[in-house]
DNA sequence: CCCTTTCATTGAAACGAATCAAAACTGTGA
DNA sequence: TCACAGTTTTGATTCGTTTCAATGAAAGGG
């Protein structure tokens, strides 16, 4: 039962284990006449490689680990299918671990990750990781982060302009009339949210006569989007906002539904909605949703790609901070 | 830089190998004095297991792996989380792997898991990988299919009763008066994708006057509904079916956007709708789309729980498959 | 026919942690 | 002081693979 190894592989074969392992990695230094033999016992014994045992006499994986805020936003999905391509090209592997927004499920899957030993890690970090990071680095695993730029300049990271994206989307709100902005969006220690109501504030700054009200959340689900959603419908009319701006799309489509409830307050008639991400069911929504795109599947595959470069660079690597543009993506949600 | 190892931990602290891995695996058997010395070395040093020894050592790891059909479908993250949430209970790891419909990439998701030597594996299957699950077998890596019922007996299986889902979703339609059925989806490969359509004609023996019409795709995917819903859209009204049944929400959810780009046909009015599996977007869609709900969570965390059974039962270990009954939720999609 | 070169093959050593029988202690009672 | 029973600690061995210096055999040159 239990399986097959090398050595048994030879000795069927009638040769010594250094041959197997060459018929393994480097056929041509191998007679036909012996690879033929050693193929046959292999197929007989039906042997698998142990990847353990391969590992550790690597001393390295040939795997990247990748922690992100929620596996079920498929923001984070798309972002995860352009990192694994890209590795699925290099010959590497990718593990995905899901922090929830929680800051100890994101350091067990580092701490897992190092046990691994990890060619390097993609993480879109929930606390201040920082310091372990460095720790990580000087025991030779990289990281970059992925969806938030790095503040310490040391390390690589792949993002999108938040705070842009932020403003992009309030003064989209302010240029079709309305006024009373709410921001939907938490908890506010996750560094897009912060980023995105910053840039919603620097939006605000040009409409002295409007106003923005902040509106926290629990996490950035579709479920505490609805929460908020419907407390703002059971608000007095004169009392609500006349736009959301949601912090991920998520929350606006839960937001929508609890504003719909029970035939309640119209979209966008009385209140405008605008959404972050763009992801696929945004523009599949009850009123199509506005947004901010970001390019998800491109900032996997870059960050992995930054990062193998820098897992394989021996010195002298200068980390970089790429930042791509967020794009306005105009719907029914925030028509006039 | 080359991270530390149990030995050079027991030289800084004075003391032998063995006592190093006591302190790690049988602190109990440790006096306090020894302790102290070597987590003072090992904090100093930063020493961190190394994962692939141990494995090696023991011979099997702590993971078991998940080979899904697609990834980004919202019904599989939550399947993946119920299994992660059960196995993390067990001190386990899941891998996932997304074959993405594609036999190739499951059969290389397979390879991978052996090469690992994962306890087990839970699978979603593509082509017809029976022979080579049972090879798995035979070498110790048992494994459990889910989300489709186990036409071999010998194998466990936790899926919901797709005959009686896809009969369901007909019958509602057909309930509510209508008689030109349409069913989008595929490939028919995919033994859920045939199971459901199987139950879709059997509801239609009731009802000798309606017709039901297949309506193969790709995949599936939003983007495939979308071309099957466009392609309906421009037919002429009177070869228009009067109802739609989708195999999969994602599906629903294209045909959706299909039918109703540019003021198209009006849903429910002139098509009704229904989808399967009822993710979170069903409900917050264009039209709250009726669907058949799946308990995906459920599924993951049954099927990983019967799979760490098999995998530690030494012999005689008799395989089930759990069949979860499907329900019918209706929504604005099927209003009359 | 011997010497050199080339080439395929060998086998021991390493990777890092866990195990477990044996050794080294400790304290107790005689 | 010694025997004995516990309790700690030791260190050689194991897991499966890869690597690489060494070996052997065959081919080519003089």
């Amino acid at each position: 039962m239990v399986s097959a190894s090398v050595k048994d592989v030879a000795a069927l074969a009638g040769v010594s284990v250094g041959t197997v392992s060459n018929v393994l990695n480097r056929p041509e230094k191998v007679s036909g006449e012996v690879t033929a033999r050693v193929q046959a016992a292999i197929d007989k014994l039906g042997f698998v490689r142990n990847d353990a045992a391969r590992q550790l006499r690597a001393g390295m994986s040939h795997s990247v680990g990748l922690v992100v805020l929620d596996a079920a936003n498929p923001f984070f999905t798309e972002l995860a299918r352009g990192a694994e391509d890209r590795a699925a090209a290099e010959h590497f592997t990718v593990l995905v671990g899901n922090s929830n927004e929680d800051a100890g499920r994101e350091a067990a899957y580092l701490d897992l990750f190092e046990q691994q030993r990890v060619r390097g890690v993609l993480l879109s970090p929930v606390g201040n990781v920082i310091p372990r990071l460095e720790q990580m680095r000087r025991r030779g695993i990289p990281t970059v982060l992925v969806d938030r730029q790095a503040d310490n300049p040391s390390f690589s990271s792949v993002a999108v302009d938040d705070l842009a994206g932020g403003e992009m989307a309030v003064a989209h709100l302010l240029s079709t009339g309305r006024r009373r902005i709410a921001f939907v969006g938490g908890p506010e220690g996750i560094r897009q949210v912060a980023d995105r109501l910053a840039g919603a504030r620097k939006a605000m700054e040009t409409a002295p006569d409007a106003t923005l009200e902040v509106i926290s959340t629990e996490s950035l689900t579709v479920l505490s989007g609805r929460a908020a959603g419907e407390a703002i419908r059971l608000r007095p009319a004169a009392e609500r906002p006349d736009a959301i701006f949601a912090a991920n799309d998520l929350l606006a489509v839960g937001v929508l539904q609890g504003l719909m409830l029970m035939g309640g307050v119209p979209v966008p008639d009385e209140i405008a909605l605008i959404g972050y991400d763009d992801i696929e069911f945004a523009a599949a929504a009850v009123v199509p949703l506005s947004s901010i795109r970001q390019p998800s599947a491109l900032i996997g595959s870059t960050a992995l790609e930054l990062l193998l470069r820098e897992a394989s660079s021996e010195a002298g690597f200068v980390p970089r901070q790429v930042v791509f543009p967020p794009e306005l993506v105009v719907r029914a949600s925030t028509r006039a």
